[in-house]
DNA sequence: TGTACATCAGTGAACGCGCGTTCACTGATGTAC
DNA sequence: TGTACATCAGTGAACGCGCGTTCACTGATGTAC
């Protein structure tokens, strides 16, 4: 009954959609055209539909994909460290040049878009960072889990602000001490975003 | 030999400006037309080009014009409290429900977008942002100029991304959680920007 | 004071372009016998 | 094993739409006499 290869279209789609979340980082929502994501997947532009309902729903898709790279990311350098030097460990991989030059991180460079997205977009993207906070929590020390996710969420904002920052700015020097600043200060919001409460 | 008024002209351009740094903020860079910042303006569209080369013009304009309000701001704030006091007082005067709501703020909005803006936009970003920097360094209290403007980074860093997650974010819980935690840590990132260097 | 005039800020129809999306089709795949 | 066939992933020309931009013009303004 079936005739391709029933993982083939699966396969497919994810190609694209890795395709996308990356076009997306780079050239922003409204500059990552359908057909340029379809050609640099080595497809035509019209097979685009038999994958996804629309761009809206490839945007989605992408925003969520983007966050869970990230979450994965950030547990993974945090579990390799001691807890004390979780935080830092995590600062130091992530406000760095190359991941700035390399349009990397989904919230730093589509954060102020994502506000502006239809409903469905925004809830997606809502539901996969709600689960991030989840799992990242436990690798924190606050006293309890409603600290451990302030610290997260403090250690987030302030992540992905100094790299956007970082990245909005044309001197090369200012864009370094951005990064600089933030890796060697944010870990004082983090400590008191588990302290008081 | 001058027909209007000298300063008429100035002051449809200044309108008109004042019209696109609200609307670039609320819709995008991509989202908001020039006919309808336009039209906002109690013109038709094609006057446009009399007062702007192109819409890159508007947006290098209205990016600069952003970045000045806050600066301002921020120095009005920060000069009317004490100075242990003026972290808090920014934090607690910027992120607020009612600025998340309001689509305040240029950098919260537009940083995305103004990272891939022609070099001419982002010059003219960078330029003003350095000089708010110098505006506010003074008002932070690091040993010297250089700790201070550290200081200015960390804690506009920190409020950015922190209010442009509020943002993304389609759970209203969720968003004022995420103001609240940044209202409550972020001083600590400030004052270990203004320590140790 | 009144009239003819030059200026130029603003008008709005028209343009080209590129985007997301549709749809009739093609041709590689695995199946049936 | 070989041949006819049904499926359906992917093709690419075509579409409608809305954007930024242009340009011939209009008409309110202040000036000259």
């Amino acid at each position: 009954m079936t005739r391709y290869d029933e993982s083939h279209k699966a396969r497919t789609r994810r190609t694209i959609l890795d395709v996308a979340t990356s076009a997306l980082r780079s050239q922003g929502i409204d500059g990552a055209r359908v057909s340029d994501v379809m050609r640099e997947a080595g497809l035509t532009h019209g097979g685009f539909y038999g994958h996804f309902a629309s761009k809206d729903d490839l945007v989605a898709d992408a925003c969520a994909a983007g966050v869970i790279a990230a979450r994965e990311s950030i547990v993974a350098v945090a579990s390799g460290a001691t807890p004390e030097a979780r935080v830092q460990a995590v600062l130091d991989a992530y406000l760095t040049g190359a991941r700035r030059d390399a349009a990397g991180c989904t919230l730093a460079t589509l954060g102020g878009e994502i506000a502006r997205q239809p409903r469905k977009v925004r809830a997606r993207f809502t539901r996969e960072l709600a689960a991030s906070l989840e799992a990242i929590a436990p690798l924190m020390d606050g006293m309890n889990e409603e600290q451990r996710v302030d610290q997260v969420l403090a250690l987030v904002a302030s992540m992905v602000g100094a790299m956007m920052l970082s990245r909005a700015v044309s001197d090369r020097a200012l864009s370094d001490r951005i990064l600089a600043v933030g890796r060697r200060a944010v870990g004082g919001a983090v400590a008191r975003a588990g302290r008081r409460n």
